[in-house]
DNA sequence: TTATCTGATTAATCAGATGAATACACCGCC
DNA sequence: GGCGGTGTATTCATCTGATTAATCAGATAA
């Protein structure tokens, strides 16, 4: 009550007043038309800058982003793991649960062209694994993660997805793992790609589900126990 | 890469040298200890505070507050109704996605007591609903949603589980409801409580999928079409 | 055409003054 | 001794003005 009345008046000005792209005016000019000082609006400012809602540079001024849900994730995100560790592991279940929720409904939004993207990035990467030296095909795991969901254009699904890649490469889990373990990974990631292709959607929801308890367990798999 | 090179260093500063609840310095002694101006820390000190992390009054001064991921998915998804109403939708079948890929793990861990309470809530809905005039139990809906979920202990989910209904209510929705919808959600909801205590899981999860389908058409319910 | 210089515009940062809210000790009163 | 009001010091809240740095666009020269 007495601690939070803080209303974001900023906020609400960016969304009522201006278009995604639109330039807005100077400091000194929102500062009048808000009738607060130059100060106190930039300490608003930077709150939706840290939001990824504008993009703000000297002589440009400051223009309004399309939303995206990733930096508030990515903010909070950060600051959760540097304090407790633990949480990243907390998040990261939560973006496997999320995943395989929506896999069917992902998955029938792909077009042929995503598919014979995906079936390339497997490729891509199982030449990476088998040269030598053997490489980490990071990148195209993250990629393909990410192409499966990003048709469902639900922003806070893609905003979390993404949020775990980010936090992913920052704690440098991206070049660790062990030459086993990632060939397993990808037999995997190609049985799915394939059970797409093929329309056995449910095979493919089993390997997704599989895939990721290779790393984290998940005690009571939700859907999975139904096939038992 | 040139526009957002900004680290948030201040939420390094309070994540590395304090504790929750730990009081800081005053803004003059900690910007002279960060070499930055109080202008310039104070900006940094309403994102911190935007999200949730810090409480700051006068007098009292800083203090560091216990991590939630509420704030700043609030923020976030606040200005993105505000921009596109869609958004909320949007945001509301990711909450149903969530609640339905969480359920088994949420429910196992669930005490004797807490499910006493949730068999009283129902009731105290029940009882509200057939009042004369009947009153729509939202409170109890909105809590037994959230003590399902609860034990789960995690940040994230909850903050999402949290988020929706702050908003919800926020969009006015938690009254408008016609009363022959409010007593078919609440046949279900006591379906569910009482498909919990006695074990039966699979029919818990089959009424919490299908009452929530009344309200949000999920247009390929990942694991329910398993069942067919 | 390309690269460099120049000027104007805007944010970035700072220091300082004033005001307002709060906690806490103090004092007088009952 | 207990209680309630009062004063006071501490801290944040807000504003102002000045200086610095970054960036863009147009002019100029190679």
């Amino acid at each position: 009550m007495t601690t939070n009345d803080h209303s974001p008046a900023f906020l609400e000005f960016l969304a009522a007043h201006f278009q995604d792209g639109e330039r807005l005016p100077s400091l000194a000019q929102i500062s009048r038309e808000m009738g607060i000082s130059i100060a106190a609006l930039r300490e608003q400012l930077e709150v939706a800058r840290a939001l990824g809602l504008v993009e703000v540079r000297p002589k440009t001024g400051i223009r309004r982003l399309p939303y995206t849900f990733l930096p508030a994730v990515l903010q909070s995100l950060r600051y959760a793991t540097g304090v407790n560790a633990e949480n990243f592991r907390l998040f990261a279940e939560l973006r496997t649960h999320i995943e395989a929720s929506y896999w069917y409904q992902a998955v029938a939004l792909l077009t042929p062209q995503d598919l014979a993207e995906l079936m390339s990035l497997v490729q891509r990467a199982e030449a990476r694994l088998a040269g030598s030296p053997p490489e980490n095909p990071h990148g195209e795991h993250k990629e393909l993660h990410l192409s499966i969901y990003r048709r469902l254009n639900n922003p806070f699904v893609n905003g979390i997805l993404e949020a775990y890649w980010e936090l992913y490469e920052a704690a440098g889990l991206a070049v660790v793992n062990e030459h086993d373990y990632l060939r397993t990974v990808w037999q995997y990631h190609r049985k799915m790609i394939e059970a797409i292709c093929s329309g056995d959607l449910d095979v493919g929801y089993q390997a997704l589900v599989d895939h990721t308890d290779l790393l984290y367990k998940r005690p009571q798999a939700a859907p999975r126990q139904r096939f038992e």
